[in-house]
DNA sequence: GCAAGGTC
């Protein structure tokens, strides 16, 4: 007797093989896909894979018309440009199949995984699902596994094939159907042909992008002003700020600067606060999306497509994980001790050896097919990465080491001034033990405000009161990330899908701009029209209908048939509602806000994927890394000799190295290069031209240094 | 040609 076992994924079948076989699995291969074979308790056994779906829907008929909803199961290769691969996937498994007198399914436990056995077993084997049984589990560790295989249960479940096979078709009959009639109202009105596209997903996407880019379109700035008192200490100068920061109205902002200069002013309260901020949780995908945008600039898509290359190396754990837990088995020491063998990871993971411990923290996200993402401990060969995979695999192994450090410890404080019963407020803030920010500080930064000894009653040497007008700013841009986070919190789309959706909306014409997400007019137009005619879908209520009629089918409460009969019905009021309006409905796709047309082929190209930026845009980037770098809080080592800015630590967004440069930026140029290894505490001396010296912490040892490389005496210290 | 969802 022999026994077919289906696996997800070439990585699962593997450690599905190695747990289950005794002794050594035999690695074969059929085409270029490797299969398994052994045996267990006498029994011989088969381990394929799929390759996520293998099968997907396409029309049974080809036109172009709508609506359409005569739709059939046909190979991935047939329906999708790209996916050639999945040929000899779909061959191997027929081959096997016949050798196989037995099927177990052991794909992931969800309703995609469940379609992906049914269609594997259905399509490629050419048998009966019902025939099969199931493996559940919810790690990959020989343990998990062998549970799974001496407790199978006697059939798949047949209730989240059927939701996860109608979530296939409704998305398909909303998906298609409204964009191919989309494509034809604009064909209709302007003569040209332009692929234009909607979905459960990308609609709801796009709709909150129109809406954030309405609101600053239709933003008033409105003036207030703010006082800040100038005040000096130890030859220092500060500023604090009144206790209420907005001040709406002009005449009282004039009343308390003139009263708040007659004084007296004097310190009324100090308040110092410890805080302990303990590491960041493991790295889900979405996670490590945020942050190499914030570090990188890396967009979601590149960071997954990074992602997968390190995991198909060895390097990492598998990428598509929504778990902020790693496994409780793995073996965190042997991580470690290979980690400690880079010497920029060494003194890190030395330190964490020497514990009796290892705890990581962990995050409240979990994911029943993967942990969080974790380095294996494979290790790189030198110049074995490109820069961009150095920096994510930098990015997760500094994650890593953060996660088993101490809480970093940080001291702030509040001096609050009185001034003829006028208040002021002057805030500190420092570091006093930097915990995981050794490790991890590259990536996290915050301020450092430091304040010298102030004590209450004592006299403040006020030099000058002032008010300051402002407008209130419009709310900011989407930036890449910013969006899978709204998708994620929406609950649209998947980890695995997000950034791909994303790309869409950008090749369609629908939005530009790298880093800071604008609408075109044709996006809001085709949001405008969708909405006018089809709300639900924009609406993310449609995904959440959704939701709760495939609850009900793996309830058993609603029939699959049914459900999706109900949802054709729907939409074939709308489609006609659509088709009679079609040529208004292109004519309103074409009108433009005056910002030049974007209706012809090559406006949507210039306004979807931006390679080139114009100056503009790159001086808005600039802005926008400088003020993302400025966010982080960097360290502040003194003033600036130049300008009288503050001098900050920073780090170059290629290299990742550290140096010293001036606040201003790009205003005032002042750097001064910096050693790149110990802790930098700043001192407050100045040495020659008035350059900054710091006090630099490394093994233990301490010396003092000029920033200024021609410093006379820059040996001597 | 169009969706969204797996995975290389």
């Amino acid at each position: 007797m022999v026994t077919l076992i289906i696996a997800e994924k070439p990585n699962v079948a593997r450690k599905i093989a190695y747990a289950l076989a005794e002794g050594k699995p035999v690695r074969k291969t059929i085409g270029k896909v490797g299969y398994y074979e052994f045996t267990r308790d006498g029994e011989r056994i088969i381990v394929a894979p799929a390759v996520g779906h293998l099968f997907s829907l396409a029309p049974k008929v080809k036109t172009y018309g709508y609506p359409i909803f005569d739709i059939e199961w046909v190979p991935v290769y047939v329906a999708e440009k790209g996916k050639g691969y999945a040929k000899d996937y779909i061959k191997a498994l027929a081959t096997l199949a016949r050798r196989a007198d037995e099927f177990v399914v052991a794909c992931d436990y969800d309703t995609e995984g469940e379609v992906i056995g049914y269609t594997a077993l259905k399509y490629a084997c050419g048998v009966d699902p019902s025939r099969a049984k199931r493996m559940k589990f919810s790690a990959l560790t020989k343990k998990d596994l062998l549970k799974a295989w001496y407790n199978l249960e006697p059939t798949i479940n047949f209730g989240m094939a059927d939701a996860g096979i109608a979530r296939h078709v409704l998305d398909w009959y909303w998906g298609v159907n409204l964009s191919r009639a989309l494509t034809s109202a604009i064909k209709r009105a302007s003569g040209k042909w332009q692929v234009l596209s909607t979905g459960r997903v990308q609609g709801p996407t796009l709709k909150f992008l129109v809406d954030r880019e309405k609101e600053i379109q239709n933003f008033k700035p409105t003036p207030y002003w703010v006082i800040k008192m100038l005040l000096e200490k130890n030859g220092e100068q500060y500023t604090a700020a009144y206790e209420k920061e907005r001040i709406l109205d002009e005449d009282e902002a004039k009343r308390i600067v003139e009263e708040a200069r007659k004084g007296p002013a004097f310190v009324e309260k100090v308040e110092v606060k410890q805080q302990k901020r303990n590491p960041p949780v493991p790295f889900d995908l979405g996670t490590l999306q945020r942050e190499a945008y914030s570090a990188f600039g890396y967009s979601p898509k590149k960071t997954l497509e990074i992602a997968q290359k390190l995991y198909e190396r060895g390097l990492q754990s598998y990428p598509r994980t929504s778990s902020q837990k790693l496994p409780k088995n793995l073996n965190f020491r042997s991580i470690l001790q290979n980690l400690a063998k880079l010497p920029e990871y060494k003194p890190f993971a030395h330190e964490l050896l020497g514990k009796e411990r290892l705890k990581p923290v962990e995050g409240k996200k979990d994911d029943p097919a993967h942990p969080a993402i974790y380095p294996t401990g494979e290790l790189p060969k030198p110049g074995d990465l490109t820069k961009d995979e150095q920096n994510i695999y930098d990015l997760v192994v500094r994650r890593f080491l953060a996660l088993f450090m101490e809480p970093a410890v940080r001291e702030i404080m509040k001096v609050v001034i009185d001034s003829n019963s006028h208040r002021f407020i002057l805030g500190g803030a420092r570091t006093v033990k930097e915990g995981w920010l050794k490790v991890y500080g590259k990536y996290v930064k915050f301020d450092e405000v430091i304040l010298p000894a102030f004590k209450e009653g004592e006299p403040v040497n006020v030099i000058q009161i002032k008010r300051e007008k402002k407008k209130t700013k419009p709310p900011a841009r989407y930036s890449p990330a910013a969006v899978i986070k709204r998708m994620e919190d929406l609950g649209i789309g998947t980890k695995a899908t997000r950034a791909q959706i994303l790309e869409t909306l950008y090749s369609r014409g629908y939005i530009e701009g790298k880093r800071k997400i604008k609408v075109t007019p044709l996006g809001m137009r085709v949001v405008e029209a969708l909405e006018r005619n089809v709300p639900d879908i924009v609406s993310v209520e449609l995904t959440k209908a959704f939701e709760e009629r495939m609850e009900e089918i793996m309830a058993g409460k609603a029939d699959r048939e049914g459900v999706i009969e109900e949802s054709k019905n729907q939409l074939i009021k709308i489609l006609q509602v659509f088709k009679e309006k079609e040529l208004d409905i292109g004519k309103m796709l074409m009108e433009t806000t005056g910002t030049g047309a974007t209706t012809s082929k090559t406006a949507a190209r210039k306004a979807g994927a931006v390679k080139e930026l114009s100056e503009e845009e790159e001086k808005a980037v600039k802005k926008a890394v400088d003020g993302g770098a400025r966010r982080k809080e960097h360290l502040v080592i003194g003033k600036c000799p130049k300008c009288g800015g503050d001098l900050v630590v920073r780090y170059n967004r290629k290299t990742g190295k550290r140096f010293v440069g001036c606040s201003n930026w790009p205003e005032c140029n002042v750097t001064y290069p910096l050693l790149q290894r110990g802790e930098i505490i700043p001192t407050g001396k100045t040495c020659c031209n008035g350059a900054p010296v710091v006090k630099i912490r490394e093994k233990g040892r301490e010396y003092e240094i000029c920033v200024d490389m021609n410093c006379r005496d820059w040996r001597k210290r």
